[in-house]
DNA sequence: CACGTACCATACAGCGCTGTATGGTTCAAT
DNA sequence: ATTGAACCATACAGCGCTGTATGGTACGTG
């Protein structure tokens, strides 16, 4: 149900000559634009139609590099899991060795949205309630930051239990927070930030 | 835009003399079965055509009852935010009179579920990315329940920049925590209260 | 140069859903 | 007994989308 990445291996027919064909199309371009798609209208925009629309091309083109629309969104969900999680796994590892300070490390990769993209896990959190196998996935990787984000509370010395607890709220607060699509500058979370850091951590500086 | 509750006062076809015609269906019936479907599918599976089948009865009833699908959309919508935050409100202002032990006033409409429903809430949610009315109005009563939570907050003597993030906090990890689709019993969620009310209202009990 | 393969276009049948039109029923009131 | 309103059934046209079939074009290789 996993692990479809892509397995096509063949030459890109040379873009050359300058003023001949374009380019031929890849996995990748139609992955790209059903992304979006999932992005802005949730799963159900993300129609091979419409995605041969936007790329301006027909859907033959589509049928060549997938078999099924089920196989773009398997691709698309494996896409996800592979990307967008390792980033926050990273900072976290990197806080645990600076101790209680370093967890704005943290914090870091969900303010400033770089290598960690809130919105496309919300969407796929989104289309999760409607297909049982995206609701799995979703549940392994939550499991993971949460198993993380635990160990780094108990690194930080909060007792055991308070550890579960404080990863929890720390994690639930930034599902919810993405959850409510709240339009805020990267200052302004900012500013927030040192109060958060002493409510989540009791860190006082 | 809101405001279109079932205005319909027609007398309701006396259901009487046992084994005649069965009684006729009302635009709450269809409501019903709307609001099921929502939940269990999302918004794109509250569709004219299965809610019939569902409730064993034709499309015909419905464009009588509904003028537009959009009709029964907007009824769904003004259902949810008629009933489903009051009794959240009123949980808070009960707790506003008890100080910090009235707390579990809150978190126990969270954690038994009963006048509150949390897959209703999460099921509007995730219609608001796919429609702009939607958005609003989760906005708005989301900014209610905030400010409510601030107040709260404000009461049990944080210092109001503090309050606003205490209230986030509490706000956006219950969110969250219903986003997950986390399923645990009451017993379970009621044994973390205490750590709970320790972190989010520094409360020692 | 012939040829097979990679890649795309186009046409078709079919499904699920919407909304409208039109025509039955059943009951209350006259 | 007749009428008119409330309520439901059925049939139709139409749209958006899927997947398949089939054919066309460009290119690398022999």
């Amino acid at each position: 149900m996993v692990a479809h990445m892509a397995t096509k291996k063949t030459a890109p027919r040379a873009k050359s000559k300058s003023k001949t064909a374009p380019p031929p199309l890849s996995r990748e371009d139609w992955l790209h634009a059903a992304k979006a798609a999932l992005l802005k209208g949730g799963v159900d925009h993300v129609k091979v139609d419409r995605l041969a629309r936007d790329i301006k091309m027909t859907r033959g083109s589509f049928y060549w590099h997938f078999t099924d629309r089920d196989d773009l969104l398997r691709a698309l969900l494996d896409h996800w899991e592979a990307t967008n999680t390792g980033p926050l796994l990273l900072a976290i590892e990197a806080a645990e060795k600076r101790g209680r300070d370093g967890f704005n490390e943290v914090t870091k990769v969900w303010i400033e949205e770089k290598e960690f993209s809130p919105a496309f896990d919300s969407a796929v959190r989104d289309w999760a309630r409607k297909d049982a196998a995206v609701a799995r996935a979703v549940r392994r990787i939550d499991e993971k930051r949460i198993a993380a984000l635990t160990r780094l509370m108990n690194s930080f010395g909060f007792a055991p239990e308070e550890a579960v607890v404080r990863a929890r709220v720390i994690y639930f607060h930034q599902v919810g927070y993405y959850a409510l699509a709240i339009r805020e500058s990267e200052a302004e979370r900012h500013k927030l930030l040192p109060l958060y850091s002493k409510i989540l951590v009791e860190l006082d500086s």
